[in-house]
DNA sequence: TAAAACGTTAAATATATTTTTAATAAACTT
DNA sequence: AAGTTTATTAAAAATATATTTAACGTTTTA
């Protein structure tokens, strides 16, 4: 292989290494460890990689592969690939951030919102409980009352952010705010 | 105090208790630690807490609470609060969560773009270089055209990303998804 | 059916993060 | 200005998380 050829294949691998630092760097938002971020990162540029792939090339465990590749599994942001003939598992990196967007924070955003507005729904009938007993003060009902409306506002956030999932997954967001504007 | 009296103060607790549980357990999803999301929780109820006041409230010492207390001030979270004639330093939760939803989004959105959409330039740039390179390959030239527009195409989710913000930033994505939605 | 290949689980180790206690610095009071 | 109160920083301890090595179970293949 000639010097100049050499020269343009490492710069290609800088290239990469550009990106995948940056991408593993800001996976963090993702609630992924260091490790899976880079081995997503590393897999952006591949097709496809085999455990032993993936170990080689992190210079890491199997083990420690498995794992992170179930995490990244998770949150959708790699996929397992059907690969005639090799015994070996392969997967691949979800390459569409729109979609990884898409599963990560609307599966989180759906949590935030089902947990707390089961714990709204049991606080504020308590509460009522409370404002109903008669043998209340008006201290105490006054305090029910408070808090029953702090949580009773705050289910306009649940609401909303109810509906910005439900716009993401139908794709209706997109005619607010397309894809594919020019800048 | 009576026994009813006694008994609906606690039922109130409760319901509190309940709802801070469940906003504690979902904060993870803001990347603070467990001890700063139960601190943001027992805030959402108060008007405003001292740190002496967070330390028997969490019976954890005042160091941790400063430190908890700062990165919720970093997500804008929690914001310092004047009390006049206190020397005590008093702290509010934001109990908007569509105020903390923003701030804490959109910044992290931001790094992302910033720091992705830069090491895209910078590889793209390099990648150009070798493409350009009259002694290159034909498969090196179609290895790095490869990766130019991988990245290329990748650009249109942060653009859209870059759009969110604005529209959020701005207001305009309540037009779309109104806050106030019956349901 | 025995050996090999592969992936996962379990236990142990290493590492990183959180939390505390102790020390320091800053701000206020008198 | 000296003494007190408050918040922060530094070092140490405790805890939790990530990673590895070793063991296990399953599937394949010879």
């Amino acid at each position: 292989m000639s010097d100049s050829t050499e020269r343009s294949r490492m710069k290609i691998e800088e290239a990469k290494d550009k990106v995948i630092g940056a991408i593993a760097e800001t996976m963090d938002l993702y609630g992924v460890t260091p490790s899976a971020a880079n081995l997503y990162a590393t897999m952006y540029f591949k097709d496809q990689m085999t455990l032993d792939e993936m170990r080689t090339e992190l210079d890491m465990s199997k083990p420690s592969m498995s794992t992170s590749v179930r995490k990244l599994q998770e949150i959708a942001m790699v996929k397992k690939t059907f690969t005639r003939g090799s015994r070996k598992h392969t997967y691949a990196a979800e390459k569409n951030f729109f979609r990884s967007f898409m599963v990560f924070y609307c599966q989180m955003w759906e949590r935030e919102v089902k947990m707390n507005m089961e714990a709204i729904e049991e606080a504020q009938e308590d509460l009522i409980d409370v404002i109903k007993e008669t043998s209340s003060t008006t201290e105490i009902v006054a305090d029910a009352k408070k808090y029953y409306d702090q949580l009773e506002e705050s289910k306009t956030y649940y609401h909303w952010l109810n509906d910005l999932v439900a716009s993401i997954r139908s794709g209706k967001i997109f005619e607010f705010l397309p894809k594919d504007k020019q800048e």
